[in-house]
RNA sequence: GCCCCCGUAGCUCAGUAGGAUAGAGCAGCGGUUUCCUAAACCGCGGGCCGCAGGUUCGAUUCCUGCCGGGGGUACCA
């Protein structure tokens, strides 16, 4: 094609399948086809112009006949069109026949991924702080599980620290006759709340937190009495919540559950050399202009949440043998985390710990953006919170007052209307990049229409109604040639390419990916499902002609099976009808 | 001061291994139901992609600086 500068091009694998495959892309507007290769990168080495090359590469190409594809050229791009019935051929009959299990893969096969999230802090209010991290690894959990996955998802409650030292203070001052067993979560906030506000005007009260957690680390009993019930209070509080969310765990510890292995890493880090005293405190310098030391101890001799973060991601290793830990945790401790896994390294690194064993470069911080709520940062200190059980009492009452204007005769209103409500605030969580801050807005988490939950769950319900409406029976090889709309089109590309939004997904460990992914495909189905025809019908999908409602039937079925799939991936539930 | 994240339509956000006229949803306005669920669908208006340079055939995307918002910055987590 281009004899003078064949070397060039020879030494340079242009053209050779690979190369090309690596150069492939999405076009922008899926009518140009499934795959674009733009051919600017090469106008240099072939000195030519775009156009010319694309022209000439494309007639230069001779397609077998068993490769259901045509080529197109426009400007400098070469777009190949899938044939559509190949593509609706293989993606129909493998998701009628592989229902649920479409988009299920193996890459993940004996491998062990730790995914940490929710890690709410015992004793105070579920607030909607927690709710992003809780959401995102639920779902992360389910996504690697998908794909192959040893997952397990590890709740690691904040249980310990000085925080407690606070609140026991708090209790032993003014809460001793205040009766915890109605509603204690609420009251020991309030104790709080109040700590910090006197702690203000009278710094002692700060040391005395400090004496009291000191206790409660080397174990005085009547201190570890009062924590215990404090955790074990609030812990019967969130298990309901995340009973109610349809949140699930592999494991659920906290960082008390450390405590007796803090002495023995220490060790290991004094042993190796690392640490150093600074101020009366025990610190690992980490000897980066970017990053303040790391404290292990307190000037007290207490422990912080770092060394317990150290701690722990070896107690993992141990257990678990991990090859990947994600930490599901807010932005703001990105600096927290650059830290314990320098620490971490430079520990393997100075016992030269063989590198197959080393754990520093499997954890990953899944950090994300904070939720913010008007102008003001929500934090439990200024008991400026908004809790959770509340966004989901307003979601479920408004989902139950819709029910009632549209479909009073559903039979099931209270459990469709929990469901409803529950997939309008879980989706709100994931249809933002994570790394985005999001505002919390009332009038958008409670919104039911657009991008929402409900409108997947709504297109869910309206996919399993027209299955019930067909008394034929699905077949799983449907004549694809009777599908051949532009709706229809969209439909068949946008299920085929789910298993590439759920590896999307978990490439970037954000269902984001999957949750749009989803909105196309409802909005693709519900345009199909409201289709005129040029006399101006509905151009219905169930009609008087056997043969296409199979097939649209057979689509239809294959919708459904993705979306519900898609939104169990999500954690959110698919209702039969609303 | 230093470090990290963010800055795109009135609002909330996509567009991120650099690519084809910058896309959705909400809000606004106007349509669609003798009804396979209108929580839907169609149309209209709406943009110096924070600003200024640089690299490139090509920059919303990469680099530098500045401006604006948020977070972090050793004895909280």
């Amino acid at each position: 094609m281009y004899p003078d500068v064949y070397d060039k091009v020879g030494n340079n694998e242009v053209f050779n399948p690979e190369f090309i495959y690596e150069h492939l892309e999405k076009p922008k507007d899926p009518k140009m086809g499934r795959f674009a290769l733009p051919v600017f990168r090469f106008t240099k080495l072939l000195a030519a112009k775009p156009q010319d090359i694309a022209q000439a590469v494309a007639g230069a190409m001779t397609i077998p006949e068993h490769v259901p594809i045509t080529v197109e050229v426009a400007g400098g791009f070469i777009n190949a069109k899938v044939d559509f019935s190949a593509l609706a051929e293989e993606s129909l009959v493998k998701i009628l026949s592989l229902q649920k299990e479409y988009g299920t893969e193996d890459i993940g096969e004996g491998k062990t991924v730790i995914v940490e999230y929710s890690s709410v802090n015992i004793a105070k209010p579920f607030g909607i702080a927690h709710l992003r991290t809780t959401i995102l690894g639920n779902s992360l959990r389910l996504i690697l599980k998908k794909l192959g996955y040893n997952v397990i998802g590890m709740n690691y409650l904040g249980d310990w620290g000085t925080q407690f030292g606070k609140m026991i203070v708090a209790y032993r001052k003014w809460g001793n006759d205040i009766d915890l067993s109605d509603n204690p979560i609420e009251k020991l906030l309030e104790l709080y709340v109040r700590f910090h506000e006197e702690a203000r005007t009278n710094p002692e009260l700060d040391d005395e937190a400090r004496k009291t957690f000191k206790a409660l680390e080397s174990g005085d009993p009547e201190t570890v009495d009062l924590w215990k019930r404090f955790k074990d209070m609030s812990l019967a509080d969130y298990l309901k919540v995340y009973e109610q969310l349809g949140v699930e765990f592999d494991v659920i510890t906290g960082e008390s559950f450390l405590n007796d292995k803090m002495e023995s890493l220490i060790e290991r880090l004094e042993k190796a050399g690392l640490t150093s005293v600074s101020k009366g405190a025990l610190i690992v310098d980490l000897h980066d202009p970017q990053l303040p030391p790391c404290l292990l101890k307190k000037a007290d001799g207490a422990t912080l949440y770092a060394t317990r973060d150290i701690v722990g991601a070896f107690w993992r290793w141990e257990e678990y043998h991990f090859d990947e830990a994600l930490y599901v945790v807010a932005n703001s401790q990105s600096d927290h985390f650059k830290q314990v896994f320098k620490v971490i390294a430079m520990l393997e690194e100075a016992e030269q710990i063989p590198e197959q064993e080393r754990i520093a470069n499997r954890l990953k911080h899944v950090d994300f953006g904070w939720v913010k709520f008007g102008d003001k940062t929500m934090s439990t200190r200024s008991g400026n919170i908004i809790y959770l059980t509340d966004v989901i009492n307003k979601a479920v009452t408004l989902a139950r007052k819709k029910i009632r204007e549209k479909n009073p005769g559903l039979q099931t209103i209270d459990k469709t209307a929990e469901m409803i409500g529950i997939g309008a605030v879980l989706f709100s969580q994931m249809s933002v990049r994570r790394l985005k801050d999001v505002n919390f807005i009332w009038e958008d988490v409670l919104n039911f229409e657009g991008e929402t939950g409900p409108y997947l769950q709504y297109t869910h319900a309206r996919l399993c109604s027209l299955l019930r409406n067909y008394d034929g029976e699905i077949t799983s090889n449907p004549d694809v040639s009777l599908l051949h709309g532009e709706e229809e089109e969209r439909i068949v590309e946008l299920l085929a390419d789910f298993p590439g939004a759920i590896r999307d997904a978990a490439r970037n460990y954000d269902p984001y990916f999957i949750a749009m992914h989803l909105i196309k495909l409802a909005g693709a189905f519900n345009r199909f499902y409201q289709r005129k025809t040029p006399e101006g019908r509905i151009d219905k999908i169930i009609s008087d002609d056997a043969p296409l409602t199979r097939a649209r039937i057979a689509l239809v079925r294959a919708v459904q099976v993705v979306i519900n799939e898609g939104l169990r991936l999500l954690g959110i539930k698919a209702p039969e009808e609303m």
